[in-house]
DNA sequence: GCCAACGTTGGC
DNA sequence: GCCAACGTTGGC
């Protein structure tokens, strides 16, 4: 199967493409939503290649690429109690929320503005641009991914 | 800080 | 199973 494309979303307070790069591979842990999650453990394959996206920043936008680094794994702050992200409900054995680790593969020269991903027509049917949407994991094509990297290696 | 949009929870 | 209340996300 070919590579997939993804879109992930953090928040640059709490962890960066900067962060990334410093750490050169992460955890993607602490994702508390379904549908995530299903992108998590069974969308993503190693190799696969995400934009890295700065939410809650000034500017919110595209700031790198990352890289699936390996399979999907249980996440392991769902059964910390000291944890932010701490589940008392899910079941060790049976776990309920999954994460997959990226690696560093570059950082955009600037973060690209959403406001200016709004302008590009081949980009207008991306999930990212649709109203009031809140995943912070989700599928991208190709296309979208190559003009988003071309977007940012001219500016 | 505001608030729209959405997901989750829990009473019934 | 409905749906109101509540919590969260995330742009602005």
């Amino acid at each position: 199967m070919t590579a997939q494309y993804w879109l992930m979303k953090s928040e640059p307070s709490v962890f960066s493409i900067q962060d990334l790069k410093r750490k050169k591979r992460e955890a993607w842990d602490g994702v508390r939503n379904y549908q995530a999650r299903n992108y998590l453990k069974d969308g993503m394959k190693p190799g696969d290649l995400a934009i890295f996206y700065h939410s809650n920043a000034e500017p919110s936008g595209p700031a790198g690429i990352c890289r699936i680094a390996g399979p999907s794994r249980p996440d392991p702050t769902a059964f910390d109690p000291k944890s932010d992200h701490f589940d008392a409900s899910s079941d060790p054995s049976k776990p309920r929320w999954w994460l997959v680790d990226v690696e560093f593969v570059s950082a955009f020269s600037q973060v690209l503005p959403l406001a200016s991903l709004r302008d590009i027509p081949e980009l207008a049917d991306m999930t990212l641009l649709r109203k009031g949407q809140r995943l912070s994991v989700m599928p991208i094509t190709a296309k979208e991914f190559q003009r988003i990297k071309n977007l940012a290696e001219k500016s």
